[in-house]
DNA sequence: TCATTATATTACCACACGGTAGTAGAATCT
DNA sequence: AGATTCTACTACCGTGTGGTAATATAATGA
């Protein structure tokens, strides 16, 4: 019997959840729109996006870039955070088709690649400000009843 | 010295990666919008928003309620996930308010609790496939410039 | 050539998360 | 009461990922 402790099976798990995230993806995966009936692997492009938007760091990246195309340092400055980090994070960024890379002498520019990025996020923060909004005035009728109790 | 082995500090992370599916957002914290000039609090809600979305299964199981409200075991079915896993699942989606909950004797029926998350959804999926068209078109002609050398 | 600046990469740790098996609780049926 | 069905919860494992320090690379300047 191996010293290495018993190691139970635990079962495979039901799908393997690689996260690569998307280089070239692959044609013909998104195909036909709207949500319902869309393919495992157009639904897994879509996670990826939205994978790729689910970390502060990256949002506050893609913030800084709001006014305009940046390059590495004015974008450590503008955020506060380390280096390698946000090297790390322009480089999924860029693979995931965000941002775009351009290089003008010693330093690298990156952009936000698609406006539309921007109309999403505006979208999603007026959604999250009337859901905040709705649930702050439940919160308030309900310590009113409490009070008149 | 300890047998543990030396046990670098290793550096305490920037930040506190903590995630914690919001259950009742804190208000105030989106306020004025328009992505750039956000608070990271309004961006970590952002985050947090797009985390959930950020999963192939919740994906499969927010599509399955594209048709309706169901329930658990409809779910189970459709999507063929395991069942503990679509709760955990279910329970982030209604903690973040993506989803609503409703009991119905035996049964508990979940729906989409804002339309807008399908609207959101058919608008991803529309610049996904444009993003997707265009590098196929660009390694279409990539080829040709190989083929004609 | 050597130093400096700007960016990328690597190795590493801690930990958050997805999936599973097993169990618990609640309602309904026999 | 016991059996069954439906849902939720807990404990656990493996792994993906964010952050960091250190190093590499490349361009520019002294």
């Amino acid at each position: 019997m191996p010293t290495k402790s018993a190691k139970k099976p635990v079962a495979v798990p039901e799908k393997a959840p690689k996260i690569s995230v998307p280089k070239a993806m692959d044609v013909k995966a998104v195909d036909e729109c709207g949500i319902s009936k869309l393919t495992p692997e157009a639904l897994s492009l879509m996670a990826d996006f939205f994978k790729v938007l689910s970390e502060v760091s990256r949002l506050q990246i893609v913030c800084t870039l709001k006014t305009g195309a940046k390059n590495v340092t004015e974008i450590i400055e503008e955020t506060g955070l380390g280096q390698a980090n946000v090297s790390k994070h322009l480089k999924m960024l860029t693979q995931a088709g965000v941002v775009a890379r351009e290089q003008r002498g010693v330093c690298v520019y990156y952009r936000i690649a698609n406006p539309f990025l921007f109309e999403l996020c505006d979208l999603v923060c007026d959604a999250l400000t009337m859901q905040v909004e709705q649930q702050s005035q439940q919160l308030k009728q309900l310590s009113q009843l409490r009070q008149s109790r």
